[in-house]
RNA sequence: GCCCCCAUCGUCUAGAGGCCUAGGACACCACCCUUUCAAGGUGGCGACAGGGAUUCGAAUUCCCUUGGGGGUACCA
């Protein structure tokens, strides 16, 4: 890389939808370029899709880049020399452009209406030919076009695309890509309402944006030689292209919402942590060796190079973001843990929406620290922890009669573990623990029978964190209670079966 | 249809002519650890799409076939 050119870089999403994990991926990769070369990231939003284009996709997008820890150096939000960042505000801008295009014969005004065209391409349909606008307006005298305009007929601005020779480019990523010119057509650059098309706006912003390289997804492969064409014909240098490989869903088609969650923001509400999803992000389309797959973002800043980016599009495959979550999860400390987790409890009820006081902050982080290794995701706590909350438990008393054991006998054997645990002196993990390994020595038991049914009297459920130390953080008035609804449970089940 | 891109385990990938009997990770299976579930440990299963060519020697280079993907808008 040159040292002399600034890197400058940028994401041009369209707020037509929610940020999805494809812009995601494209982001990162910039803002891993940008920040490597200590360049500069600029967001864009392209809004030119007056119909679809909605301010609160905007804000998810702004919000999205946010919680994944992308920041901008120019763009929404951010300000900078070299905008304005919205293209709906830039009009002036490729009004000046196409006009120049418009005197230099390099474009012309379209008069062809939407019927038209439909006509000439269902007749290339029927004769299967590949379709292309037959330039019929390419070379329409002023007469001509005078008597189109008085017919009320609003034209749109179409770039006059070289009839013959190739446009080629040299792939950061792929190499040497070409394509023949009769195969580009004359596209329409300005609306008839005067708006830019996405392929002239991108190329005049990209151009004042002063944006060195350009790196986009597989699917924008096909616009490059219209937009080199433009470049040109503008006099514009041309900026550096990469192109990644696509994102996949399951089916290897390009993933979309039909394969299930596919925004940031959904992400971000299932629980999936932004250092762990970047983390993986990163990983689809980029590699660093044949060891290393977890990387610190320091890491991906400073190993990040556009020549390990593969070319083969990547299945996004959630059991490997779930593994990497968990790991992420695993290595958090406490505190932090906490502090994410608790918006999950609260949103299931399990924690009230006042603030918590340091003492009961404590104990939310006592019964974090138990879910800790066994969590993937953040929305998987309140499933995890309920019963530490609730106080009456629902679960079905047959439960409490472990393998082997007879209800009598089950009942037997909690109130013996009860009267221990009445008499343990110190009520902790350690002691209980040996308390009832050596209650089950006497009762000549396994530790599993007797461990199952407390289990499932204390926590109401067979898998669970484990249980002495929810006995502890339990604490002993609560657990006495819920062994004590146990034991009454049973005789309700014992009177039933004698009855 | 036409144009373009791509092609290593189920998935993500390492591999830039001999280091490959093709390495790692996820998933899966087994075992160990263990009060359940996890986590962790050990081991296992598992791939160079096919065919030519170049070369003393190809996963690695070239060509063809096949397969997959993308594009083909007054969407971006």
């Amino acid at each position: 890389m040159s040292s002399e050119t600034k890197v400058r870089v940028r994401m041009a999403p369209s707020p037509t939808g929610p940020f999805h994990v494809g812009g995601a991926r494209t982001a990162l990769f910039n803002w891993l370029f940008a920040r490597h070369y200590g360049g500069v990231f600029v967001l864009r939003i392209e809004d030119t899709d007056v119909l679809r284009s909605k301010p609160e996709y905007t804000q998810n997008i702004v919000d999205s880049l946010r919680w994944l820890g992308l920041d901008w150096d120019e763009g929404p939000e951010a300000g900078g020399l070299l905008g304005p960042y919205f293209q709906m505000q830039r009009l002036n801008t490729y009004r000046e452009a196409s006009d120049r295009l418009l005197a230099s014969d390099k474009a012309y005004y379209c008069y062809c209406t939407h019927e038209e065209l439909e006509a000439e391409r269902e007749k290339a349909r029927a004769a299967k030919v590949a379709y292309r606008y037959s330039r019929r307006c390419r070379h329409l005298t002023a007469e001509q076009r005078s008597e189109l305009e008085a017919q009320g007929r609003k034209p749109v601005i179409r770039f006059a695309m070289p009839l013959d020779g190739t446009v080629g480019f040299r792939d950061m990523i792929r190499g040497d890509i070409a394509f023949a010119n009769q195969e580009l057509d004359d596209l329409v650059i300005v609306k008839s309402d005067g708006i830019p098309t996405y392929n002239f706006a991108v190329v005049v912003d990209d151009t004042t944006m002063e944006i060195t390289h350009v790196i986009r997804g597989e699917d924008h492969i096909p616009n490059t030689p219209k937009q080199i064409h433009i470049f040109r014909a503008l006099g514009y240098p041309l900026p550096q292209f990469g192109h990644l490989p696509m994102i996949l869903g399951p089916d290897r088609s390009k993933l979309s919402k039909r394969h299930g969650a596919a925004s940031i923001t959904e992400y971000a509400e299932l629980g999936y942590l932004p250092e762990a999803l970047v983390n993986y992000l990163a990983l689809l389309g980029w590699s660093y060796d044949d060891k290393q797959e977890i990387f610190t973002r320091a890491e991906l800043i400073k190993l990040f190079s556009i020549e390990r980016v593969g070319k083969t599009g990547a299945i996004f495959n959630i059991e490997k973001l779930d593994w990497l979550n968990g790991y992420y999860i695993r290595q958090l400390d406490l505190d932090d843990l906490t502090r994410r987790i608790l918006p999950f409890l609260r949103q299931a009820e399990l924690v009230g929406p006042e603030e918590l006081t340091a003492d009961q902050f404590g104990h939310v982080k006592s019964i974090v620290a138990l879910i800790q290794e066994r969590l993937k995701r953040l929305a998987e706590a309140p499933g995890l922890t309920d019963f530490f909350f609730k106080k009456e438990l629902e679960y079905d008393p047959a439960l409490l009669v472990s393998k082997a054991l007879t209800p009598m006998e089950a009942r037997a054997t909690i109130m013996q573990a009860r009267e221990r645990i009445v008499a343990t002196a110190v009520f902790d993990a350690p002691n209980l623990e040996h308390t009832m390994r050596e209650l089950a020595e006497d009762l000549a038991m396994k530790t599993g029978q007797l461990f199952g049914s407390l289990r499932v009297a204390v926590t109401g459920r067979t898998i669970a964190p484990p249980l002495f130390q929810t006995m502890a953080v339990l604490g002993r008035e609560q657990t006495l209670a819920r062994v004590d609804r146990a034991i009454s449970m049973l005789d309700k089940m014992i009177q039933k079966l004698s009855a």
